[in-house]
DNA sequence: TTGAAAGCGCTAACAC
DNA sequence: GTGTTAGCGCTTTCAA
């Protein structure tokens, strides 16, 4: 690789001269910039950042800490995030936990050891207290879920609301017994998203029972499949569900397609998030919208101004909430109808 | 940030004797080695990695070059990758192109200075001279398409042996009119795809008019819609359509869901790639299956094994290419019939 | 078994 | 306007 030592070489000069002429320093005449520059493309000359971050500089590198890439709603972030950071000169640096905090803890010290700029993650439940000491000394921000052990800075969506608008969609249209499938209650937005539902029933006055909530690991297309069984063949079953999940979503919803069950007629469904292809689903699937894509843009752009301002301007607590809105199709109708009712 | 010279000044000892116990070296009594250990894990030190690879040590990050992380092929590629390389020691640093060679420029210069020990690309159609040049200094492949310039190694998809299965499907079914909506052929795999379109056309003895032949930009879900659009008011009208990129396949299936075009009696519909709900599309959409994860995994094993082998020594051609394979759904049967043949 | 010192590529303070 | 030098954190001789 070419140093700033073979430029100098080639050009007979200094070291501090190229490395001047290079960051344009005021104090070096254009004719030895327009040298300088000529040789560097020439001689393919790439500054290396290492050298640069040893002297002081910071990295330009963020992490994006999730739990994995293929949930539609960490690839909006992924790409929106990517946009943001590269327009601002950032990079951006992958790292999947699978929900595991183990593998979190590796991925932070990972990051940790490349003295990445500061770390965007959605956290695993319980992360370890290693994780914890590592983010102490990294600027970073939680996204979407919130553990109060990584710090008061949070942009994310309002779980509680966007489940009780969903359940109280399905009060409305008549529903008394509606089920619940969704992730663990551990989770900062499994048990707000649980609770939204809780509280909209209990509004409503409607009987909850414990065997029409169906809680299991978030990212398990699989969970959605079992859960919707499970239900189906209670001998008290529901008449409608609320997912709160995307992942799960995607499970029950093709678990119903291919057990042939009739929606809205059977079954009043309300999904979580906007995969491809759920306004194609039998008779398009009522779901709840989420601003992912803002919330990541609005996270980034606040992320990289609290990076390049001093450290200590900007680390108060902060959070962002955002509502979500149902969005309506044909899966949902009054019980025991046999049209849906739009 | 905690350096070995803050654990040398705690312990009393040198520098030098703390790198090596943290280096298990073998010199050192395992006494001291666990002072050290202990000393580190209380401090919290984190090994400076830019500061290693200055000793010439390689760096860890591999930089994936892909057009949209939001296409579902490099999503699947994206998480894939960043699994095996993270079982082998590496990080994945994500970089979009938005399929600009400017934009694409512009991140391998990036990840150049920040001495990636290597680059996992799928290029734009026509990659930039000086992207030519900054590759050649650096370990990568090309991954599902593959321009000469950027060298030889290569893993991807048979897509003139897809496109020409898909159409032979529809052929088989004994459509004559048949059109096809893909990328812009100056990209390898779209010159590839059209050409298992046309030569599957030609074995068939089969007309081929221009205008059933729609090429836009591949990540443009609108030109899936258009081109669908376009084809359906032609006064010739095709009765078969064969899809050759996902995003396409989502803007056509789509369009054919809101126009109430029915599929299969009004027109046969070949799809390509795996997106969630292809399945629950209308009669099912048939569609291209590709093996992007097993090409993923492959490529990933490969490189990681190419980078910690010694330079030159790995570095001969090398291509794998994988067959894709048509999955039979409700959205093909012969023209004119008003049942699904399966 | 441990320490001292050099040097990786770059920048910035201090000459001239 | 340009050169000299020191030092960032680490590894690796070379000494002891």
């Amino acid at each position: 690789m070419v140093t700033t030592k073979d430029l100098a070489e080639r050009l007979q000069l200094s070291v501090s001269t190229v490395g001047r002429a290079l960051a344009d320093d005021r104090r070096i005449s254009e004719q030895t910039k327009v040298r300088v520059r000529e040789a560097a493309a020439e001689m393919g000359y790439v500054g290396n950042l290492a050298a640069r971050m040893m002297r002081g500089a910071s990295s330009n590198v963020v992490g994006l800490v999730i739990p994995d890439i293929r949930n539609s709603f960490f690839v909006t972030i992924a790409h929106e995030l990517s946009s943001v950071m590269v327009a601002q000169g950032y990079q951006l640096m992958l790292a999947e936990t699978n929900d595991d905090r183990t593998t979190e803890l590796r991925q932070l010290r990972e990051l940790a050891a490349s003295r990445v700029a500061g770390i965007v993650i959605v956290p695993t439940s319980r992360p370890h207290g290693d994780s914890v000491k590592l983010l102490q000394g990294i600027p970073h921000v939680q996204l979407l879920r919130k553990h109060p052990s990584l710090g008061t800075q949070w942009f994310g969506l309002d779980d509680r609301q966007a489940l009780r608008e969903a359940t109280g969609h399905l009060v409305e249209r008549g529903h008394t017994r509606i089920a619940y499938v969704g992730g663990p209650a551990e989770r900062s937005t499994g048990a707000q998203r649980l609770e939204g539902y809780h509280q909209s029933l209990r509004d409503a006055g409607l009987p909850q029972r414990a065997d029409w909530v169906e809680l299991g690991p978030p990212s398990s297309v699989e969970h959605g499949r079992d859960a919707l069984r499970r239900l189906l063949e209670l001998p008290q079953a529901p008449t409608a569900v609320v997912l709160g999940a995307v992942q799960h979503t995607v499970g029950a919803v093709d678990e119903l397609f291919r057990g042939g069950v009739k929606v809205p007629q059977e079954l009043s469904v309300v999904g979580f998030g906007d995969e491809t292809g759920f306004s194609w689903w039998g008779p398009g699937l009522t779901t709840i919208h989420l601003p992912i894509r803002e919330i990541a843009a609005s996270c980034g752009l606040w992320f990289v101004r609290r990076l390049s301002s001093r450290p200590g301007d900007d680390d108060g607590a902060f959070a962002s909430v955002s509502p979500g809105s149902v969005v309506f199709r044909g899966s949902t109708a009054p019980p025991g109808r046999s049209r849906p009712a739009r």
